[in-house]
DNA sequence: GCAAAAGTGTTCTGTCTACACCCATGT
DNA sequence: ACATGGGTGTAGACAGAACACTTTTGC
């Protein structure tokens, strides 16, 4: 019994997303170590034994992509016998939204984005752990409008649409959307418009305050479940 | 780094949630060993290397009550690296809701129900895994009546409503809950009657189909949360 | 007959949905 | 001048909130 319980590895797995080149993207990177040697993986790395979960997570993020502060949640943890071929690894998946503006991630052959609706095959269940963030995230953005960690400072209320529909992987009627987006609070109205490459310039607006205290109780209309 | 990654323990720790005496309470057991002997904690224990965190949860749920396929959700995973004063233990908690007809605990003093708005000192940050566990329920409870898992298999409205009003800590109109309850998926009427030990009796009502596909989007209005 | 809990409808308000046209700019 | 995306309002359906009295039983 006691043996078994040392057995245990417990790691931290991050699922990072961003919008990028109008897709909704992930960031992954190659493993250059067995198992799974040369598959696309989403960052993760052990914890430590000074550190606590999101303390891990927060620093593995960091490693892996230089970002800090940033919308990171607790998603699930993953622990099948099985996941690891090798040996028993329990995981704590995390979650981040990152602007992709905010930072460059200096994408090699062995770190680079990838459209979630498009992913090489994935080690391990990270497939399952990205589907289960997406899950998570569309259930975020039907409280409060999480997007505008996705989009740049200032953005077009069509940039914040098509994040919207990207995410909720449905079409959302525009004026519906404008009307409910201009009551949050936060969403400040800009005397800046896009010098956009091409026709119109669209006003952009830029939210205000972190503390996102809508009185909205939902963004979009909730799905039933149960 | 090897040695660091090889000292972590990982347990399952097991809210379980019932209504009894007009109260909400959480099953408790006294630990007989330290660290925090004597102390009162919820029922947990190690992770098998040959199960994943739901079996190993099942397994301990039944080892200490006896009660087996039950709504049984992963909540949160603990990992401060304080919150076990002796070693690194990290612990998936997860949360059940019962009825207390289903089965008979046989409180002892090392196993009782505890009030959660009357609990005793908890060992390690139990407390905590319990508070949080209550704000699950009540989340899931605005999405669907998983309350019925906590009446008994036949129960009055009033019953029901006091249940909701417990886990939600506040108090719901009568002929609104009543509305509302009554359009749910899986709620039967019966033709039968509390025999109230005084007053006007009760119509009984059940649930029908655990595959409860509520066509109301929420069960009681949510919150404003962001 | 009275105490105690069961049971029952309506009105108002706010939010969601569906839906079609004009506007400002670049080319 | 035309193509492209930006921007705007109204009407109907539905759900939540507030609110008070009658009914049935045990004693």
């Amino acid at each position: 019994m006691f043996n078994e319980i040392k057995t245990h590895e417990i790691t931290v797995d991050i699922v990072i997303l961003t919008i990028k080149d109008d897709a909704l993207q992930a960031l992954l990177v190659k493993r250059n170590n067995e198992p799974f040697k040369d598959k696309w993986a989403i960052p993760g790395g052990y914890v430590r034994m000074s550190e606590n979960l999101d303390e891990a997570a927060m620093r593995v993020l960091k490693e892996k992509t230089n970002v800090d502060n940033i919308y990171l949640e607790q998603l699930y943890t993953f622990g099948d016998p099985l996941r690891h071929p090798v040996s028993r690894v329990i995981t704590c998946a995390y979650f981040a939204l990152i602007r992709a503006e905010d930072f460059d991630v200096v994408t090699t052959a062995e770190l680079a984005w990838h459209k979630v609706s498009d992913l090489p095959p994935l080690a391990f269940d990270h497939k399952e752990i990205i589907q289960y963030s997406l899950k998570r995230t569309r259930e975020r953005l039907e409280m409060c409008p999480v997007a505008y960690q996705l989009l740049n400072e200032k953005f077009t209320l069509t940039e914040m649409q098509k994040a919207y529909e990207m995410i909720m992987e449905k079409k959302l009627d525009k004026r519906n959307f404008r009307k409910k987006v201009i009551t949050t609070d936060g969403l400040r109205e800009l005397n800046e418009f896009s010098k956009s490459s091409s026709k119109r310039p669209a006003r952009l607006y830029t939210f205000d305050n972190i503390k996102l205290n809508s009185k909205r109780a939902h963004f979009i209309k909730k799905e039933t479940k149960c």
